[in-house]
DNA sequence: ACCGAGATTGAACACGCGTTTACAATACTG
DNA sequence: CAGTATTGTAAACGCGTGTTCAATCTCGGT
């Protein structure tokens, strides 16, 4: 799988980026009301002023936050369509692992009902119903009457659990957006859904996971007649 | 099923209580930092300083609709619980008719992580968990080697589907926190989750929800081996 | 009729906010 | 090196905010 190539180690960031990643890791934590131009300034170690000159206002600021995000989420999905690895059952955690204050910060955008994250989400849940139509297509996943309605429905479920991740962590003990929860969770995630999936592809989902998938995906799954 | 208790025609309201439900229906709309309490209060029709003089500061405003929001929703809970409800298929949809501007501050409440909600969310995942446990020693539902874990990840994921309702709204082009929305949705619900039903309440579901859902669930569903 | 307690208000205050302006330092370019 | 754009800063302004306060209104109890 394909990095998703933006530097990591803060000190090679430019200003302007240092400033952007203090406002996306302080909106979703305090709000976009309580997060003042001087804490982000303090953030980033500038002068507030700096703040307005390179993004004009506290709203210019947030939109820079929304296309950056939008677009780093974009141009994760694509690579992950080019490489072929939506049903790479591993893929999940691998592309979760990308930087968690992005993930934060599009589950509040998310929330707010941003119109560049609407048009984020329409897009992604078109893709999602293209992909579930190759995985019908490839004996994957069972079809249904109204496809639509069930990957819209899965898609805002699986976003929301982003949201609520604060709880599921408190209540599991554990960090759910980190690549060990995310590998921790999957095989929940595979056994609640498993009504989905065909036989076959459950099996290779057991191979692939090992004892504790195969323990438990043994007794539920799908049952497909004739 | 009991009813709420609560009036719903706002002449019957007290002031305080008018003054609450302006603020219930602004935060989780423009959050907290951006509701003002002159905002609150040409809501409510009534003078800033009213609202100071009933709930102390604008703190305490949003802590008394935290509190009446978790409250409502226990006792929405409750009053459930002792009609045991909780088995019937149509209680989502009745439990969720209760005045969406609740169902959608706890959302945001949760989303925000407020302690009281997050004392909540924990009681509420408890039950849950009970409730499953009944669920499996009646043959509804099948058991889970992790029954914690799942549960937990299906209680995040059903509430962050309503942190997400307005992106569901738009893609399905309904309300779906209308009781008629989740009467539409609770067949394609049940599809997801059918890995996790045992045939006969599937069964019984086919017959209670009618065509759609025997139709949605005619193709996938759980199995059982031996 | 009187009183007192709670409900309600308009005006004002103090503070922190986003933003502006003028100015200094640095980096780039021919 | 001169000239110029870019990057950065300190200080101040104006405004809207949460909050306070004294004054008025409402109305049940005696």
């Amino acid at each position: 799988m394909r990095s998703a190539g933006s530097p990591h180690r803060s000190e090679d960031l430019t200003t302007k980026a240092r400033i952007r990643d203090a406002a996306l890791a302080r909106f979703p934590r305090h709000g976009f009301g309580a997060t003042t131009i001087r804490a982000v300034a303090a953030d980033a170690g500038v002068s507030p002023a700096l703040v307005v000159h390179h993004f004009g206002s506290k709203d210019g600021l947030r939109e820079a936050c929304d296309r950056h995000v939008v677009a780093t989420f974009r141009e994760t999905k694509l690579a992950a369509l080019e490489d072929d690895n939506m049903f790479n059952p591993g893929f999940a955690a691998e592309a979760y692992t990308m930087a968690q204050p992005l993930l934060r910060y599009f589950g509040w955008a998310l929330a707010r009902g941003h119109p560049a994250a609407n048009d984020l989400f329409d897009e992604m849940l078109r893709e999602s119903t293209e992909i579930s139509r190759i995985a019908i297509a490839r004996g994957m996943i069972l079809d249904s009457p109204d496809l639509e309605t069930r990957t819209a429905v899965q898609m805002a479920m699986q976003l929301g659990m982003t949201v609520m991740h604060s709880h599921l962590d408190r209540n599991l003990g554990m960090d759910t957006l980190s690549a060990e929860g995310i590998a921790a969770l999957t095989p929940t995630l595979l056994e609640i859904f498993s009504g989905l999936f065909t036989p076959s592809i459950l099996d290779q989902v057991k191979e692939a996971y090992g004892d504790r998938a195969r323990e438990l995906l043994d007794r539920v799954g799908p049952h497909i007649e004739s």
